[in-house]
DNA sequence: GCAAAAGTGTTGTAACTACACCCATGT
DNA sequence: ACATGGGTGTAGTTACAACACTTTTGC
């Protein structure tokens, strides 16, 4: 290494959540700082000494959007030599997938917003953040089939159709909603509560199910593995 | 970002190839530097101001080791406080296939000798390599089932029990032989040759086989997907 | 002729797909 | 009464798992 190295390191966060009202959406800020300022972007920022990768994410989070994390995994590297315009700037993705219902978000002094905006319909971002978050949403499509992570994007107790909903967004194709509860229930995990949904709406009021996780740990140990292709 | 940033960021890469004498292997050098001088480690090195990622895995495989690589694509990036005794580097693992039989290894200057090992067969490893290998073959073994980066391994012209040892020894399970080719056959990416295998120990020797990349292009963008789960 | 590896089919079982009508509620 | 969304079963098809004997070659 003769030459000195001069190159940053920062993470940011691909954070997913579903609501209701929005569907499934990613948590975006709008910066208060130079580059790009005014401009929409993931929540993230410049790694410390002596803090893990991991640390950094929820520091970052915690401190300018109050989002509490329900799931977080290492995503990709962004290293193109010119994708920010100070310097060179590595940037470790994360996603993440979070229960909007169970926090407020709020802007810290950093940051001038801080809101969901639906996969479908994003704003115009800084840096290579579309890249990332395509490359994010690749990674839930694949991921929601083969692990039941869809249930951490979920309040505890959902109705039924929250769930279908959230697969057929997210796999971006219709279901077949017989096919599909009977497979959901037959792999043993999502329990039927004796509660109905509140009335929303019209339409006939179904029963709310819960995401079973110490069964889907329990039954992980022995093999089982979770899949649902449909 | 009041405090100065001291973070040094470097690439590894976890090669493997298949070789009928050493079976699924992984490239290691032997270090001429300290730290860890003498000891075994994966090939990599610092990434330089105005190189991209993928550029730096390249330009250190090739000056330390000679391959010629086949398929390449970013593993996982190692970030722990302590990972390296001098001071904090973080790593951006690679993952990448090679056909052994396409090039000769040899080991430059740096580095005191390179070789493959078998994957069940390591040594003590520098660094958290153990770790990045064990990553790398988890991934390996989760590819090789949806995508058919196997052939990336072998020869253009091969044996079809050769292809038949690469999974059972990936998937760390026994396999079908008749229900194994039954499914590889029918997928219809794997021409079977006029001709016949060289003869080595003994046994009857079978017909040569072939996968087809182009076909194989052809039938993804109309929809295909590879899958062979046994 | 013996050891070693290659070649080859069938059958039972389980999973998947496609598909449409009735029910409970709010307005 | 009508609109909205919830709940439910069957039949045909396809894929999967299990399984053993014969052939060709080298020694």
């Amino acid at each position: 290494m003769p030459i000195k190295q001069n190159i940053k390191l920062a993470v940011d966060a691909v954070l997913f959540g579903y609501m209701k009202e929005e569907g499934v959406s990613v948590l975006l800020i709008k910066r208060k700082i130079e580059p790009f300022i005014h401009q929409w972007a993931l929540p993230g920022g410049f790694i410390h000494n002596d803090e893990s990768l991991e640390d950094a994410v929820y520091r970052e989070l915690e401190e300018e959007t109050g989002v509490k994390i329900n799931y977080l995994e290492q995503l990709y590297t962004f290293g193109d030599v010119h994708r920010d315009p100070r310097q060179r700037v590595v940037s470790i993705a994360y996603f993440g997938l979070v229960k909007p219902e169970s926090f407020k978000l709020f802007a810290s002094t950093d940051v001038e917003e801080a809101k969901w905006y639906n996969i479908k319909n994003l704003p115009k971002l800084a840096f290579d953040h579309k890249k990332i978050i395509q490359v994010a949403i690749e990674r839930l499509r694949g991921k929601i089939i083969y692990e039941p992570i869809g249930f951490e994007l979920l309040p505890a107790k959902f109705p039924f159709s929250d769930l279908e909903y959230l697969y057929s967004t997210v796999l971006d194709r219709p279901i077949d909603r017989r096919n599909f509860k009977k497979k959901m229930m037959k792999l043993g995990i999502v329990t039927e509560l004796d509660e109905k949904a509140s009335l929303s709406s019209a339409g006939r009021p179904g029963n709310l199910f819960k995401f079973n996780k110490e069964e889907y740990f329990r039954l992980k140990k022995q093999g089982f593995t979770f899949e649902m292709s449909a």
